[in-house]
This record gives C-alpha cells, sequence and structure tokens, in this order.
DNA sequence: GCAAATTAATGATTTATTCAAG
DNA sequence: CTTGAATAAATCATTAATTTGC
C-alpha cells in the first residue's frame, strides 16, 4: 500500500569523508580497546562445528564459481562482502547516499550481485550499520581529541563533482523520509534459515535459534 | 581530477563485466532497464544517487512505472486498521505473541486481509508497536504507582488456549530468535508508492531539515 | 610456518525514539 | 491524543585479522 513516499530532499554538498581507506576496510589500525572486562564465555560447541564444513553440492551445476571467496552460502552464514562490493558501498556511501530506498537498495542489489551473492538487505544493513558506525566513530575522536576535527592525514582530494546534486542525509538524525524498504515478500527461502528440524541443523549449521 | 579518479575506480568496477545477467533472484525490471550496452552507463552514480528525485518536475515523469497502483490509497495514507483487525492482533498478542517472524506475519497477513486493506509491514509494526507501548505504560504504571505492577482490575480473562504453541517473547529484552521478516522482493507495488505525482513530494519536504 | 586462541570488525536483529497522520 | 511509520541506538552473533604457542 501505500503510503506516499516522499522524496528524500537534497542538501549539502559534502562532508569530510572519514577515511579513505576504501581498501583496507578490514584493517584494523589499532583502537585501545577499551574496557574489556566483558568476559569470553563463548567457548562451547561454536568451535566444535564449523558451519561450512558441510560440502553442501546442492546447486553445483551451472553456478560459475568465481573462487573467490563468493561460495555460495549453504545457507546460513551471512553476507561476506567482496572488495569490490564495499568499493562500491563506499563510493556511494562518500557520494552521500545515507539511506537508499527500496528502488535505490534494488539497484545497487542487482548491480553488486555481480561481483558476488547479496541481497536487498544486506544493502540496507550496510547502509544503516556504516552510518551508525561512522557516526560514532565521528563522535569518538570530537570527543577524544576535543579539537582539531581534522581528518588525519592524507585527505583525500577526490571530488566527485560530477555527482552533481545528490541527496544528503547530513546525519541529522531524524529526516523523515520516505521508506527505504519493503517488507512483505516474505521468502520462504529466507525463512528457513530460521528454525528447521533442530537435530539435522545441529550438525550442518549452529543456526541459532536464540542466542545464549 | 579528482573526480576523474573516482569516476575510473568506479568504471573498473562496473565494467568488470559486461554481462547482461540480472543475477538477482527473480527482479522484475523495474525501471526502464538501460540496456547496459555501455558499461559505464549502466550503473551510474547519479541515478543511484538520485533516482528520480530533485527536480522532476514538468510532468515527464510518465514514464515511470506504469503502475496500476490499484488497491491502496484511494488518496490514502497509512494502514487505518479495522476492528476485526485489531481484534485479532490484540488477540494474538494477548496469546503470547511479540515478534512474529516472516511466516507468521505472512499467514497473519493473509488472514487480516479479509477484513480490509494490510501489508506484511502493517503487521510487522502494530506488534513493535504495541509491544514497545504497553512496555512504556507498563513502566510508567509501575514508576508512578510505585507498586502493584498488576495489571489495573478487570483483567481479562480471554484465555486464547487454543493458540497451540506460540512463540513467546516473554518480554524479555534481546533474546535473539531467527529473523521475523525478509526484505529483498521489493515489490514494485511497495516500491511505486515511493513516489507517485509530484507536486505533492515537492512540497512535502522543505529544503531544509527543519530541526526537528 | 602453521593452526588454535584472541581480538577487532562488522553483519543482522531487536529496542528505543521520534515524526506526523487522523 | 492515539498510533502507524521510520530511523537511530543498542546489542547480539559470526567472521576476518591478528596474536600466540609450538
Amino acid at each position: 500500500m501505500g503510503s506516499m513516499k516522499v522524496h528524500q530532499l537534497a542538501r549539502g554538498f559534502w562532508e569530510h569523508e572519514p577515511s579513505l581507506s576504501l581498501g583496507c576496510k578490514r584493517l584494523r589500525p589499532l583502537a585501545p580497546k577499551l574496557a574489556n572486562t566483558d568476559s569470553v564465555a563463548s567457548f562451547d560447541l561454536k568451535s566444535f562445528i564449523r558451519p561450512e564444513s558441510g560440502p553442501r553440492k546442492l546447486g553445483s551445476s551451472d553456478e560459475k564459481k568465481d573462487s573467490h571467496q563468493v561460495e555460495t552460502h549453504p545457507g546460513g552464514t551471512r553476507w561476506n562482502p567482496t572488495q569490490e562490493q564495499i568499493g562500491i558501498l563506499e563510493m556511494l556511501y562518500r557520494g552521500g547516499m545515507r539511506t537508499p530506498n527500496a528502488q535505490q537498495i534494488e539497484q545497487i542489489t542487482a548491480q553488486l550481485g555481480r561481483y558476488g551473492k547479496i541481497e536487498g538487505k544486506n544493502v540496507f544493513y550496510w547502509f544503516q550499520n556504516h552510518k551508525a558506525r561512522e557516526r560514532q566513530k565521528q563522535k569518538r575522536n570530537s570527543l577524544g581529541l576535543s579539537h582539531s576535527p581534522r581528518t588525519p592525514g592524507t585527505i583525500t582530494s577526490i571530488s566527485l563533482d560530477s555527482m552533481g546534486e545528490v541527496e544528503r542525509d547530513e546525519d541529522s538524525p531524524y529526516k523523515r523520509k520516505c521508506r527505504s524498504w519493503a517488507f512483505e515478500c516474505l521468502e520462504l527461502e529466507e525463512i528457513r534459515s530460521c528454525r528447521e528440524e533442530g537435530d539435522r541443523t545441529l550438525e550442518l549449521f549452529p543456526l541459532h535459534p536464540e542466542g545464549r
């Protein structure tokens, strides 16, 4: 139904990009872990059962396996983005995209799908998480340094000028836009990972009916 | 200069594989899909970040998804539950349902659909909101009265025993279960609602984020 | 050098807040 | 004011990096 969706408004222009990594997203420089007193305690069955160990040859037909990390997720694992996908997403983010709507998500997903398995929700989540984490990183920085908000060295000069007017979210909290995704479809494939027969599941993959 | 950089980078990504595959699950082409003949053009940041936002004035927009727009909103905006729907939902809630999963949502939606227009997300939201508001109401009560957390008199005696096994959320915060809904589908019907005739949209959002 | 044990990142969910329609 | 809708914050859960003991 409907609801009218308004489109997001544009605004703003630029913003200092948080970090230029692009390639080393995964590398974590350091970060003095703060108060990591929380007990580990996660040494249970988890370490025994290796989810991806299952051969799982089901759809091995014409699926051209890239010998990359893409792999078809047997059914229970989470999305593991490839470098290309991350690169594109970050590019979009830097371009100003913050909360893509359903249409945008669909398109992005379609494109990123060429580099590996991906679903719309992954894109949605990625933006949610990235936005939130950039925000908290920024906050942490501003608090910790309390001054010189300048990005540390190597200020990239990428200007993306051809972007024309991008719609900015400005990171401003709450700016009511339109919905950014859609439910309803409820695919069974999705659901199945939920709670299937416990027994066999135990062996194939952890399957988290409920955490602790 | 800088922009060049980005573009080249992007191009690298896009050109990687000019294949025509839409790769995704079963996404319908929802916008005039570009022929993707020229690899680069098939995926332009601009079009992503700004689907058709900005100045789409001038009525050219007829080419949007045909949208027989059907149902919903005869001018309507948000879901307006009927008494029957509310009744059933509350019954389910009292029965213990708190965060229905995709399957359940689907079924509930199907049933409630007999009493009026409804979508999966409405059901989802209803539970979210109802749960949250019951909780805050309870908190307010316990604070205001400082005791007797019991529900105020007239405890409804509807027992709903026939519910069989409902999944209990127990109101316990964070109890990781399984996913409760699914994205991905991004049905056109959903998306379409995002933007309709523009005039209204334009005035819906101001140029400035007006501080909430 | 390698594989188990840690730790940092980050994907995925749920809860809390906020906005705005009616 | 009530409540549907949407976003942000908090948090759980899993995976990759990195460290450590041989």
